[in-house]
DNA sequence: GGCACCGCTGCCGTTTTTTCAGGAAAAAA
């Protein structure tokens, strides 16, 4: 399999090297959709070659086939070596850092012979880039910004939730072939579906633990044994994330799951009130009295013995949630099977990629009475946002396709964009024949928290918009959220009785769980939105519900768990 | 540069605004 990582990291290089050349994009594509092909190659590659069948190989044609048959027959390329002297590799870090691009990083290069990240920092620190013609202050200061941010970036070793559910998965998925488990679930903070997770905690119970460790070890997705003892494993799995494995007691496995659960804050408020009350919690166990072992297989119990009502681990951040737990007053969280319909889908009429029809098919098979479809409004040219005659004939169809549909409502809605003075990118004779208006910002991210609050107040203040999208327009690890400040525009969310979107595209999870808390405390109605762009991505739903449930929200308080006439009779209300 | 589906070809992601600097890069879904 050598070979295989070999012959895609050549296809990759070249790729790098063209593109920093500027060559022609598909060419570009080319290379790095074969070297992609190449990694995921079941088979040995030697093999391919040896059998005449390169061009077998999804994105090989005659051209990459030639540089991999010359790689594999003299360990070389060609290619690759005339591109490296012209260009060296590591000026493509540079480009990879959003904010430099490909012609400043070639310009900077080529005046001050600087190729690597540190290069350029110190090129930019000495203020020598705002010397090189073209080039000033202003661009040298945001080169030095652009690597800071990188830089902070790269110490971020947390992947998204979604992306760590779907290995955990995997991993759970292995266990199952596993004879000498008993039990296993997933803790840390993936159980308490924290945004960001550093990495996989996994507790078990074993009829043979010695087996479990080995199936754990020997999984297809291991890629390193980093740690290995008769009761616990570390791995670093091929996605580049840790996973641990400890295998608890059959007979405490509830306390031991509770343990590895966290967060530290909660275990904290957990060990207080046993002293409280004259228990003691630890890392060794539950004594009652102080004294007396007792032992939980399930978590219940534990919760049960502290006089505690059961304590979801999304509400285990230390938040309140023991005090409440206490009084019997934790909410009763929203579910999956509460939501009722999505509030913000894309179709292929802007940037989607599934008709209404389909989206509308999808969505009523996931168990909905309704969906609305808000495709992008007309200032969002990238995304193909919809002129006005294109909304009104997209009107007219959902018009239509609702006459077919029974026990199914297509809702008639526009993501419309907040413009940067706060207007909205429709007149208001479009948006009242709207059945749903959310508004969306999405140009002009670095305003000042003073200008882009007021930007979005004033688009509460509209009497047609339902729901406010993406609040603070973050991308987990990408992005940081506008300066906006939440707390005013919870307000003004109250005065107006106006809807904030949890949006619960993966990467997004906007708001924030600790800014749905305070809508909560606020009392302002949210609403859990996939922002799909196609059907699969209706399923993100899950992603939502559970970064609101880390936010204490309540079904009474999520806009779409109403019925469709409840939700329409709301609308036409506020 | 690869590929699909027929011919010697066209498609593969796109478009506009902002920002810094005086034409061009970067950002937005």
């Amino acid at each position: 399999m050598k070979k295989n990582d070999e012959v895609s990291a050549v296809l990759y290089d070249i790729s790098r090297l063209l593109e920093l050349e500027g060559e022609e994009a598909y060419r570009i594509r080319a290379y790095r959709k074969a070297s992609q092909s190449v990694s995921s190659l079941e088979g040995d590659i030697e093999e391919y070659y040896k059998e005449g069948r390169l061009r077998d190989i999804p994105g090989v044609g005659p051209s990459i086939g030639s540089v991999i048959e010359e790689l594999l027959r003299t360990g070389r390329s060609g290619l690759l070596e005339t591109l490296k002297k012209e260009t060296p590799l590591e000026l493509y870090e540079v480009i990879e850092v959003p904010g430099i691009g490909r012609k400043t990083a070639l310009k900077v290069h080529r005046a001050l012979g600087v190729a690597t990240i540190e290069e350029f920092r110190d090129a930019a620190r000495s203020h020598r880039i705002r010397r090189i013609k073209g080039l000033g202050d202003k661009v040298e200061k945001k080169i030095l910004d652009a690597l800071d941010r990188h830089n902070k970036a790269l110490s971020e070793t947390r992947i998204p939730v979604f992306r760590a559910s779907a290995i955990a998965a995997e991993i759970m998925g292995y266990f199952k072939d596993c004879e000498g488990l008993a039990q296993a679930d997933v803790a840390g903070s993936l159980r308490r579906r924290a945004p960001m997770i550093g990495d996989i905690d996994i507790v078990a119970a074993a009829h043979d633990p010695a087996e479990v460790i080995d199936c754990f070890c020997n999984m297809p997705i291991t890629r390193i044994v980093k740690d290995r003892g008769e009761h616990h494993a570390e791995i670093t799995t091929r996605y580049r994330v840790d996973a641990k494995l400890k295998i608890v007691s059959r007979d405490n496995y509830g306390l031991r799951l509770a343990l590895n659960t966290g967060s530290k804050a909660h275990l904290r408020e957990l060990e207080k009130r046993a002293m409280a009350r004259g228990d003691r919690l630890s890392k060794e166990g539950f004594y009652k009295g102080g004294e007396e072992k007792v032992k939980f297989p399930r978590e219940e119990g534990l919760y049960r013995a502290l006089g505690l009502e059961y304590i979801p681990p999304e509400l285990r951040e230390g938040r309140g949630e023991v005090d409440a737990a206490a009084k019997g007053t934790l909410p009763d969280l929203i579910t999956v099977e509460d939501i009722r319909g999505d509030l913000h889908v894309h179709t292929e009429w802007s940037d989607g990629s599934s008709s209404i029809q389909d989206m509308a098919m999808a969505a009523r098979a996931k168990g909905y009475e309704y969906v609305a479809i808000c495709d992008h409004s007309k200032s969002l040219h990238i995304a193909n946002g919809l002129s006005i005659e294109r909304l009104r004939d997209q009107m007219a169809e959902i018009d239509r396709l609702n006459d077919t549909l029974e026990n199914f409502t297509i809702l008639k809605g526009s993501e419309v964009d907040i413009m940067p003075d706060g207007s909205l990118d429709l007149p208001d004779d479009v948006l009242e024949d709207l059945d749903i208006v959310v508004g969306s910002v999405h140009t002009q991210l670095r305003q000042d928290a003073d200008v882009v609050t007021r930007r979005v107040i004033n688009a509460l203040e509209n009497e047609h918009l339902t729901i406010l999208a993406h609040p603070t327009s973050r991308i987990l690890g990408r992005r940081e959220p506008t300066a906006i400040d939440i707390d005013r525009v919870i307000e003004a969310a109250k005065e107006n009785n106006k809807v904030l979107e949890v949006n619960a595209y993966p990467d997004r999870l906007d708001l924030s769980d600790e800014h749905v808390k305070k809508a909560m405390d606020a009392g302002v109605m949210v609403s859990i939105d996939t922002d799909s762009h196609g059907i699969a991505e209706l399923d993100y739903m899950e992603f939502g519900v559970n970064n609101a449930r880390r936010g204490w929200a309540t079904k009474a308080r999520v806009l779409n768990t109403l019925s469709t006439g409840a939700l329409l009779e709301y609308i036409e209300r506020y």
